[in-house]
DNA sequence: CATCGTTACGGTGCGCGTAACAATC
DNA sequence: GATTGTTACGCGCACCGTAACGATG
């Protein structure tokens, strides 16, 4: 049984844990921090699991988000990596706007 | 740099190649195959790269699609195993019915 | 003529921004 | 008061369905 999350709102995620903070990934990404919040609300919703502990005002992983977190960065890479050795050099310039928002350095 | 594409075309893209098909896709996955060829345009448009070769009326990986098409597949697998081990049980009751659409055997 | 992929056309909810808010350092 | 995450509100297009089409075995 394969049975996927919202990407968008697993992409968030992964952006979340890897920044350390909301704030911190959206300027990374070039999105607005309420997207970010809404997508990981979304998500925590879809899966019934608690992803972060919000302290105060900074959020933390739970514990059994970190293992999640884990295999969710190794598959975002996956898909980055094999996206770029696909797209040598022809691609950036077909992207819309759109797109080009959630490219990170 | 990370850069990822539309991830909703991407997973059209791997439920295709998984299904030897876009008519058999789309049953697999309980949704047209109207959309299924709609996300495969985008995604092959925003690449700018052509993933399938069309003969007939028949589908057929590009050289450069199949080492791609392997990736993209290695990736979803973690993220659906990862979910999976994440949400033991007690997700199902909460998706809504647009996200068990998408959802395989 | 059954079945394939593509195209045409609309509707709707997702994904996003702007702007305000509450709370901690 | 500077900075954090959250909430409120609204907009546009990405995403999807239905229905028709052209083409091949």
């Amino acid at each position: 049984m394969t049975r996927l999350p919202p990407l968008h709102a697993l992409r968030a995620f992964w952006l979340v844990t890897r920044a350390g903070g909301i704030r911190a990934a959206a300027e990374e990404a070039g999105v607005s921090h309420a997207a970010l919040t809404q997508q990981i609300q979304r998500l925590e919703g879809t899966l019934g699991v608690r992803l972060f502990d919000r302290r105060s005002r900074s959020l933390r992983l739970t514990k059994a988000a970190e293992a999640y977190a884990a295999e969710v960065d190794r598959a975002f890479q996956v898909i980055s990596a094999a996206t770029h050795t696909l797209t040598r050099r022809n691609a950036s310039n077909i992207l819309t706007t759109h797109q080009f928002l959630w490219s990170l350095d």
